[in-house]
DNA sequence: GTGGTCTAGACCACC
DNA sequence: GTGGTCTAGACCACG
């Protein structure tokens, strides 16, 4: 299901990330499940095992996934934990950020909310 | 009103982008306003006047200000144009990978609807 | 009493040799005691025989065990020999290192002999 | 100040972001200093600019320095945040670890308090 | 086989 | 000049 866009301007690492939680959000990767190998995943994406390395530190870092040495990287339980909390405020001021955009822009409230009721998905 | 948070990671010349759109959606700028030179905001930034110009220029091709060369620069009608449906889209992509991310760390969707309405302004 | 935790990013064979010495401070094991055999004790903790093998291997160079091939593995007296000193030597190094951590992080020194009291055990 | 022993198995990375954390206790480096730059760092230590890079990043990731794209890294506040706390139970579960190795090398509690006492600074 | 570390060198964005 | 991304390829530790 991972996929990587290699003419987007937003670095590989960041989509495959980006990618990877998509999948669990929509339970096609489910708490256990095990990735790709670094190198397996590399060459299914045709890009640079060191970058998908770089994706896998980042998302273990975020306690999204477990990885041991010489056995491979597993996805985590989504647990409530202080570093999530950390992260939930990121998302919201760059939910803020994307509002003075979007009234500058005279895309009105009404239009936002829908827009979230179209495209949330848990 | 323009200020720059010379501690944040974020580029200089995006802030100060995002600086003036604020004041525009505030009112603080409107219609016809006349922004300092580059010199002279460099200088009241004491930041480098390339990373002024940078800021300008951008605006300009956003259509959001208007150079007149000799005379200045001045904030423009936000008419809608083919342009602006543009960033539109933009937007809209980038609240739905905020959306993705908010599920990943379990934001329900009254969450994100409430926040909105909290911190919309226009 | 020795166990494994799969889940763990330390190596199976160090969390062993750990396990192993630590039962011997709490005095579970006991001079003379004989281990399970490198087969018995895979099966026993669902491991690969190579890594229990590589645990023993490495007690038995720092005097903890000694292997008489055909008969086992037992627990060795504790001498204070010149190889313990040396050890002596790199826990005192890693505890160096621990007391710059702590104080960067502003950890006080009663704080961590405090710390110390609660937990140590002979 | 800093150096790293290439002769060390500690990776090249980790010791320059314990001798970069040593010299703040030690108040070489202060909050708000310049690091020098990854290039500069990494002539000086004749090692991979990649090397340096990755330890800055990890210590931006620690809240210990602050990097500004085009601009350069700098010492950071030593702010007790949440993540200071979690790492201060890392730290306390790392000594918690080396007690216990302690104990079988028959290094007494005493000779622990004795040890942090007279290498402790602050 | 797995991931971790390190090097060398390229290209890009920011100031 | 600064740091950020990415590639290619080497060597090591773990199971």
């Amino acid at each position: 299901m991972v996929s990587i866009n290699k003419q987007s301007s937003k670095p590989y690492y960041e989509q495959l990330m980006f990618s990877i939680k998509e999948d669990i959000v929509n339970g096609i990767l489910q708490s256990g499940d095990r990735l790709p190998s670094v190198r397996e995943m590399a060459k299914q994406l045709t890009m640079n095992p060191n970058t998908v390395s770089k994706a896998y530190k980042l998302l273990e870092a975020q306690e999204v996934i477990l990885t041991i040495q010489g056995k491979g990287t597993y996805i985590k339980n989504a647990k409530d934990t202080l570093l999530k909390q950390q992260q939930k405020e990121k998302i919201k001021q760059k939910l803020n950020d994307l509002l003075i955009e979007a009234s500058y822009l005279s895309i009105s409230e009404e239009e936002i909310i829908q827009w979230v009721q179209q495209n949330y998905r848990l």
